[in-house]
DNA sequence: TTATTTATGTTCGGTAGCAAACATAATAGA
DNA sequence: TCTATTATGTTTGCTACCGAACATAAATAA
């Protein structure tokens, strides 16, 4: 039933102590995330959280008329469900898989209480979620105040970071989904991009070509999560 | 030195065990904030932590251009700080005075080894949070798709739950800093609440006229919010 | 193959909020 | 009292993004 689980695969689990991690090894779940997967719904309780090692999970505020807006994006140097060990049982916000892959996953009991035993296990699931706050609060900004094009350029770089290639499989669609915007106004801003050279975009395929490119068109927002991240979770990070 | 200090000022302190409460108590310390203190910077460290009474205080995120946007409010229902036991010793915010009034702070060294000490200061502080995240994300996604009459709603509310009359000193120069938005469209759109009876408006002060009014005109968001906090904390909150 | 669905491209008018430049009125200070 | 400052009101473009309606092309299925 349970795959074998690699520690190194989430620098969350990475950076546990040998203690825990044999703890919890037997309890780990190694899954297939499916590409517009939905692990969490707003409001509903929570089985499981999950360690992403490839997948990309977007955590989205959902408006009553069913607009959204994205607040987070986690791959596999976070956790997916912190709202559990911050006492709310439920999240108030939505997690969509937006970039297949494997995870790991991890009923949520167990890593409820092993918050409360472990101080280990708390200070850096603590400090994760301080990552995360300043992920939402930056995007809070960048969505009063940056262009499309700019929150496009942060958008592509964030999920770099979190894969290994340079390759992105998401449809223009899924990313106005994310993004809370029109999907006519993502291929504008995808066609300017790839005008300038810095990415190719085919039917859901999206190539960057120029990173660096993509870093100078984005808003500073990239470069403030970026930064905390490194700063909160040192050595844990490796993009 | 320290003014006496009553437990039942700040929703957070009468929700502690008496145990904590006695062991806290000498070292709360009574102050006034003026409207528009900065009680933190962004990226600096922080010395104490607030429990607002009746003053209201805006945490703010900054960009590099000045630009700001208001991402959560913080009253006499919560603490301002919450990134210290978070684990970050630094704010990604700043937190400014938005209302003036008195609050009791907290050394931050203090505050912290009393997290890690009980349990149920822990539990506390973290549900409060979870309220706080959930403030924030609601204002990411509010930010993006709501219009500056649904916002400016919201905002009144908001403030109005966290003062005790229906009276608020604030200018629109501030609503704006606030709210993100240039000063004149806080002008016509405080123009348009004050031709439809909800409010007055003279000169840094506001009158709520008609508080249903504004609900009504307000986007879900404050009902989100303050739904929220209700389940997160109940019986902690008065308004 | 052909038909259908899916993903992207493009256009046109509408609007909310921006930027800048002012006007006016209330308050505070000399 | 007169003056300077502060707070608010108003106007004129301007631009980014929206909403809607389409066109096209690639992928998929029949």
């Amino acid at each position: 039933m349970h795959r074998a689980v690699d520690k190194s695969s989430n620098h969350l689990l990475a950076a546990l102590p040998t203690t825990e991690w044999q703890r919890w090894q037997s309890q780990l779940e190694l899954v297939d995330l499916k590409l517009g997967q939905v692990l969490y719904e707003a409001g509903c309780k929570m089985s499981f959280v999950y360690f992403p090692i490839d997948a990309i999970v977007s955590l989205l505020t959902v408006l009553e008329d069913g607009d959204s807006a994205e607040i987070a994006v986690v791959g596999n140097e976070g956790i997916v469900g912190v709202s559990l060990f911050m006492g709310g049982e439920t999240t108030p916000s939505r997690a969509v898989v937006q970039s297949a892959g494997r995870s790991i996953r991890l009923s949520a009991h167990v890593l409820k209480s092993e918050f409360n035993i472990s101080p280990a296990v708390m200070h850096l699931l603590l400090r994760y979620t301080q990552a995360l706050i300043t992920q939402m609060t930056q995007t809070a900004a960048c969505n009063r105040h940056h262009s499309l094009d700019e929150q496009l350029c942060r958008w592509l770089l964030l999920s770099l970071d979190r894969l290994h290639g340079t390759h992105l499989v998401m449809t223009q669609e899924l990313i106005a989904n994310m993004l809370g915007v029109r999907r006519e106004g993502v291929t504008e801003a995808a066609g300017r991009l790839q005008r300038a050279g810095l990415i190719s975009y085919s039917r859901g395929k999206i190539n960057v070509l120029d990173r660096s490119g993509l870093e100078q068109r984005s808003c500073e927002c990239y470069a403030v999560v970026k930064k905390e991240y490194d700063r909160l979770l040192p050595d844990l990070i490796a993009f």
